[in-house]
DNA sequence: GCGGTATAGTTGTGACCGCAAAGGAGGGTA
DNA sequence: TACCCTCCTTTGCGGTCACAACTATACCGC
């Protein structure tokens, strides 16, 4: 079972693209996308962290740099002072869209070359029922 | 197809299982798994790295971890003075073999309690055809 | 209101790993 | 021999991440 490792060398393949033509790693890419499909372009950050299965320290880290390019900004909660949400700019949308047509079109032919279309659905749904993918939709602070 | 992205919490949850137990991350285990199925239990660097898929600086990290630790030799080949071997020592079959006890059982329970047996072989039947997963067998300086 | 507990987030520390640069060694050609 | 190219390995540097400790806020029972 140590082909669970070859995922490994793919995500580290394909974040390098990214970051080269777009200066964004996976996760990086990853949170603008979720971002981009939450409802008013934004989520808490613990949310955040439990979609992208990092820790609380992590998504801290990811989104420090997101800020500083200003793709994300911090977005205070006014009933619950205690969470920040992060909410999408329109820089960081273009960021996204920009670099999800090379990063799709790399996904693509990384796993089309390799499986057929009803494999990669067989594929996605084995993998599916592991441990840890899970829904996990965005709430707000105010259910 | 961000299911991919399971993997990486599922390796860490193993790795953290297999380091608070017997002390070994998770590249450790399966560098000491090679080398006992090795012939003469032992392998070049360069195809320890090959097969673990990681590059050379991280194998030579990795085995001066498991030198330290007693688990692993180094021995020079005299026939191409530039290629060193990883020869796995008694002290590191022992500890192998402690860790894998466990390593499997929660490996198995992991993977099982999610997949049945025939679905399981047909994830390792996909994952297998992903690139980097090819073969890599260990080579002898002298072929 | 007052403690106790739970939740959200940040920061310090350390582990692991890739990349680039550099050094030592082998094998070829002139 | 001198030169060049390739291969194996190590080291310096930087990035990403988890864990633990900490602060601040919220909520519950009294």
């Amino acid at each position: 079972m140590r082909l669970l490792r070859a995922h490994a060398a793919l995500t580290r393949r394909l974040s390098a693209q990214l970051q080269a033509e777009h200066g964004l790693t996976i996760n990086d890419y990853e949170a603008l996308l979720l971002l981009s499909r939450a409802e008013e372009r934004r989520m808490r950050r613990v949310d955040l962290a439990a979609t992208l299965l990092l820790t609380a320290s992590g998504v801290t880290r990811l989104l420090d740099g997101l800020e500083a390019g200003g793709f994300v900004e911090r977005v205070l909660c006014d009933v619950d002072r205690r969470v920040a949400y992060a909410r999408l700019t329109d820089a960081g949308a273009a960021r996204l869209r920009a670099a999800s047509e090379s990063h799709v079109a790399a996904v693509r032919s990384l796993l089309e070359s390799h499986l057929r279309p009803e494999e990669l659905e067989q594929l996605a749904e084995l993998l599916g029922r592991l441990p840890g993918t899970g829904g996990a939709g965005a709430e707000t602070c105010r259910p």
